[in-house]
RNA sequence: GUGGGCGUAGCUCAGCUGGUAGAGCGCCGCGUUGUGGUCGCGGAUGUCGCGGGUUCGAGUCCCGUCGCUCACCCCA
């Protein structure tokens, strides 16, 4: 056999049959729970203009600094493939007003994410999302409903073993204060100089340096959530209020830092233990200043990522199925002729909104039916002359063997009372 | 980007100290005339990731390269 040529781009996640079926359960878990709140979809572009990311992730952070997809397009345009949702969706509402009626706007999507990274298990260069993001309220009951809806599609995917991990980084007010604070408990420690260097570029990141030296180090760190100015202090008790009242389990994490630079006060990420380096799930957060820095109005928003990826890889770690959804019927054309009257009969079938496949080519009838076996349908139906010339058919019960007597009148009408 | 492991049929893998490839599963067919799953028999498919080198001879040794994987980093 020839080999082919071509291999799939480094790094990039593929899902093909049979795994493509998991591939869209979880990614048809994870936006369900958002359509369910009220949360509309949109379909916005995998590249923009490059500025938009530098400007609205932030030009200090990793994945703008060196993980974007960037080239000039035939006009001399420089653009980016998206390493995130946020920003895309935050202009398209900026661009089309979508502000301007009722807040908070409600949005949800889903596709394609590009970071050119080292690929690892979980971490992809081309990696897949869903996503929503409310903007326009700074209500916290809102801050809850977006956690609660990513909660609720990881567990109406089976999952139970992972961990929601909450914090709030503060705000205008009084974040810049804390860093100084963080600042100058950083300058007194020894650290290397990519720490050092990290230190200076973004403090906070300092923080969550997994290395047990260091975290020995930062035990007495100040933590934003000591230093939270009023405001901010209330709202994240309000926060908490109400994932209490929904029952969502959540661990305070004050030590959690973002990789993108526009969260503000709520922020959380969903972490999977059972998935070794790349444990993050999902995250999000709320973004008060991204919007105005994008040009539009001072609106906050609140939003989340899920990564529909490593959720699957979650699911398989801890041992989840899911339920696939099989053929109804399987036809069986025996001679050229009842091929013809096999397809009309499939073609009909599918209209009334059954699932139906057939068998192609020359294949004897043992081949065909060693198909319609392999196909998993519940049923099959063999179609020849006998069946053409007297009209009488039998559905076989491919579970049990069982045949059935049925006409073409009455052939759906059956299906449809028998499908499981 | 840095470091470790790996790369043999569609899949999972075996191939000792170098002598031009195997198993299981899967796939296709047959087991007498129009009904699958079990069983039996038969069959197809590999430039042993790719490119160089050493050698009379390399899947097996060396170098490079591509890819996968694990960790760091980063994060979905």
């Amino acid at each position: 056999m020839a080999r082919p040529s071509f291999q799939a781009p480094k790094g990039v996640a593929e899902y093909l049959p049979p795994d493509s079926a998991d591939f869209l359960a979880v990614r048809d878990g994870l936006s369900e729970p958002a359509i369910r709140a009220g949360y509309l979809y949109a379909e916005v572009p995998v590249f923009e203009d490059t500025t938009l990311f530098t400007r609205g992730v932030g030009e200090s952070t990793d994945v703008v600094s060196k993980e974007m997809y960037t080239f000039d397009d035939r006009g001399g345009r420089s653009i980016s493939l998206r390493p995130e949702g946020t920003v895309g969706v935050i202009r398209a509402t900026i661009e089309h007003g979508l502000d301007r009626g009722q807040l908070p706007v409600k949005l949800w999507y889903s596709g394609p994410f590009f970071r050119a990274e080292r690929p690892q298990q979980g971490r992809y260069r081309q990696f897949f999302q869903v996503g929503i993001e409310a903007i326009g309220s700074e209500d916290p009951a809102l801050d809850a409903e977006v956690i609660s809806v990513a909660y609720r599609g990881y567990q109406g995917l089976g999952l139970t073993q992972f961990r929601l991990d909450l914090t709030s980084l503060g705000d205008k007010n009084c974040r810049p204060q804390y860093r100084e604070l963080l600042v100058a408990f950083l300058a007194d420690l020894p650290l290397d100089d990519a720490t050092r260097k990290r230190a200076a570029l973004n403090p906070l990141r300092v923080l969550d340096d997994k290395r047990p030296e260091m975290s020995e180090m930062l035990k007495d760190a100040p933590l934003m959530k000591n230093h939270l100015c009023k405001e901010c202090d209330d709202h994240f008790a309000s926060v908490c209020q109400h994932l209490d009242d929904l029952k969502i389990a959540y661990t305070i994490a004050p030590k959690m830092v973002r990789g993108l630079d526009y969260y503000t006060r709520t922020t959380f990420e969903f972490v999977h233990p059972l998935l070794g380096a790349q444990s993050g799930i999902g995250g999000g957060g709320r973004y008060d200043g991204l919007m105005a820095e994008l040009g539009g109005q001072d609106l906050s928003g609140i939003g989340f990522g899920l990564g529909i990826d490593r959720t699957l890889l979650a699911i398989r770690a801890e041992q989840g199925t899911f339920k696939t959804n099989h053929l109804d019927l399987f036809i069986v054309p025996m001679e050229s002729e009842a091929r013809r009257a096999a397809l009309i009969v499939a073609d009909s079938l599918r209209t009334a909104g059954l699932l139906v496949d057939l068998s192609f080519g020359d294949r004897g009838l043992k081949g065909a039916m060693k198909a319609a076996d392999k196909s998993g349908a519940q049923f099959s139906l063999v179609i020849g002359e006998s069946e053409l010339a007297s009209g009488a058919l039998s559905l076989k019960e491919m579970s049990t063997g069982e045949l059935i007597p049925a006409t073409m009148e009455n052939l759906s009408e059956l299906l449809l009372a028998r499908r499981t």
